[in-house]
DNA sequence: TTCCAGGACCGGG
DNA sequence: CCCGGTCATGGA
């Protein structure tokens, strides 16, 4: 039984939800692909284009089959999650900085996890390292663009396209990491599919002995790309938030630290620091 | 011109 | 183990 009922008519399939808003779900720095177009937004991911749009709480995917939100879209947004809840539990876990937590929770209303897939996370978070959104999400962009279609590319594809190419197209240094992290998932060396069993440490490790990926990039890949909700990447942003709000010292979130994380991460990066 | 961006790697101490 | 330099690129 699911926890969100959904609609489907027009082409498109609508359901309601009072945490979900898709300008900070899309630009909150989990996900590359999303643009603004009008009053709605607009992006591909696992391999179809879509448009998402809400407004009073009533949701509306498109073009989007009732089969292909049970499929896909329902993983996709993290419908299965009580976001409401998620956040009590994150106040309950933050002690003495309770209120810190509360205020960004409050200002974050709306985001949710997205569950993208797993490899184009891993390639995506690759190609952040010491980037800007802006020029991160060109470079996907120009990627997925290289194999013919939209679809993001298999890491078979990427191996065809090979690491010159990858340098003829701006992705600087990031080259041989992409390449290494496609030979490896190409050779069978990584099984992308065995991370949903592992434990959160074991996952770290498995992801980490792909070159060029550390433990923010891996954090990152296991909280948007496989669900693991736990995972508290640590960038320059949460940083700061560390050492502003939390007198240097990562307080223990529990289960739900990696939305507390963006809670955080976007109250910083888009609220306080309006740019 | 210099600094910075959802970092990681490498070498030296 | 920890530290600083380095790695490509482009916008501010």
């Amino acid at each position: 039984m699911r926890k969100t009922e959904y609609l489907e008519k027009d082409g498109g399939v609508s359901f309601i939800s009072t945490e979900f808003d898709p300008g900070m779900i899309f630009d909150c720095g989990q996900c590359f692909r999303f643009d603004p177009v009008g009053d709605f937004w607009e992006g591909v991911a696992c391999g179809k284009r879509i448009r998402v749009h809400a407004k009073d709480s009533l949701v509306s995917v498109s073009p989007c089959t009732g089969k292909e939100f049970e499929d896909i879209w329902y993983d996709f947004f993290d419908l299965e999650h009580d976001y409401k809840k998620i956040g009590e539990d994150i106040i309950a876990h933050s002690g003495e900085y309770a209120p810190v937590m509360k205020k960004a929770i409050e200002t974050g209303r709306g985001i949710r996890i997205l569950k993208q897939d797993g490899w184009e996370a891993l390639i995506s978070f690759i190609i952040s390292q010491n980037n800007n959104i802006p020029r991160i999400k060109k470079l996907i962009s120009v990627l997925s663009e290289e194999t013919g279609s939209e679809r993001f590319p298999t890491p078979e594809e990427i191996l065809m396209l090979g690491e010159e190419r990858l340098k003829e197209l701006k992705f600087g240094f990031r080259a041989g990491y992409i390449i290494d992290a496609a030979e490896k998932v190409a050779s069978g060396s990584i099984v992308l599919s065995k991370i949903e069993k592992m434990s959160f440490d074991e996952a770290l490790e498995y992801l980490t002995r792909i070159k060029g990926v550390g433990v923010k990039v891996a954090s990152c890949t296991l909280l948007f790309g496989f669900g693991k909700l736990s995972a508290f990447p640590i960038d320059v942003w949460i940083k700061k938030v560390i050492d502003k709000y939390f007198d240097g010292v990562l307080p223990d979130f529990g289960e739900y630290a990696g939305v507390a994380q963006q809670y955080l991460f976007y109250n910083e990066r888009y609220v306080q620091n309006k740019s």
